[in-house]
DNA sequence: TCAGACCTGTGATAAACGTCACATAATTAT
DNA sequence: ATAATTATGTGACGTTTATCACAGGTCTGA
């Protein structure tokens, strides 16, 4: 629980007190690889923040897999959407190596938020941060070509290449795996 | 201000209360046709809640315009990472009808939604559509192709076809202003 | 250690797209 | 009303990308 309390913490000021309230509303809970945090058809209730591993989100469209997002440690996953208005998710969310996550429960944390007014506030930071990400990728698709994409990636967020595979990487890239790869190559010869 | 208080009661439950002690943090501005709410390089202070009218944010890339968004009526403009961090913003937001918006002043908010809870909640449910809008036009890239994505804007948001224009909608989609008019003129022959 | 699953690279080919050039609306300003 | 500006359509051409096919590499569990 240490890094969700410094993760907490550098986000808005946060009593003992709050930290108190907030235990009831927290599981730890593990994922083997491969195992789903969320499936699609249902409705999130959970905040996963990732303490270790990481995991993606992705559609499966024709019985073809499109990832979203990745997810690493000390970030929170969730399907904003399904979480905030409970509709029915239309995306996956899986564990992509053993993950160690702890979930905030949707409706527990309501009810303490409304009594502690720092807990709705880091509810609201916490959903910002996410706003700010879903903004940043957005925004490379209208701005950059493939290859800007992936140098932008290469920048701002080496982790993301280091982890994640080339065949992975395409579908959030919005290019072929077989493309991708080409692009590679061109910037390793460059 | 009565579209507001609806706007605001569709979101959350909000006392009579609580709209009288949010009441100093708002501001009704006009913006004449192309004029910036917000300019490249400053710091975002304020939520732009649009009551007539519809804006974008663009960036401006070697003299070349790159539309990342559009805001119409009952939504919130505003550069999100740069109002919650205090960065600046790289992005700018014009007006491109008469704009009648309200503005919530960031300083004064924080320290109302400190007093009262439903404040800081209806906070956390601007951040939250803000996140959930951005979610679902960068889901688009990474699922579908131009064309689809074309389609996809005639379906789930057609007001965006009907106010804006084709030059205008091309960088929002990613696309070349040839290409669009092509793909336009493609699915009215199909 | 061996088979199966997954990952990466690469060639060939067709489709999609960007760019430049220019013509023709449509809109706006004077 | 008319000129200027902006928006749209279209052809030509080169570039980028998707798709299919297949080969070789890596990892993993029986």
């Amino acid at each position: 629980m240490d890094n969700l309390l410094k993760y907490i913490r550098s986000l808005t000021s946060f009593s003992d007190r709050s930290w108190e309230l907030l235990q009831p509303v927290l599981t730890k809970k593990e994922f083997k690889k491969n195992e789903l945090l969320l499936r699609q058809g249902q409705v999130c209730n959970s905040l996963f923040y990732i303490d270790n591993g990481y995991c993606k989100s992705y559609y499966e469209i024709d019985g073809v897999v499109k990832n979203t997002g990745f997810f690493f440690e000390n970030e929170i996953a969730t399907n904003i959407n399904s979480f905030g208005d409970g509709q029915k998710s239309e995306f996956n969310i899986v564990a992509c190596e053993p993950l160690t996550t702890i979930i905030f429960n949707k409706d527990k944390l309501f009810q303490t938020a409304q009594q502690a007014n720092e807990i709705e506030t880091l509810g609201r930071n916490c959903i910002r941060l996410f706003a700010t990400k879903q903004e940043e990728f957005s925004t490379l698709f209208k701005l950059y070509s493939a290859q800007e994409r992936l140098e932008y990636l290469e920048v701002k967020h080496p982790e993301i290449l280091q982890r994640v595979s080339l065949s992975q990487l395409a579908s959030f890239l919005g290019v072929a795996r077989e493309t991708l790869s080409r692009i590679r190559k061109r910037r390793v010869l460059e």
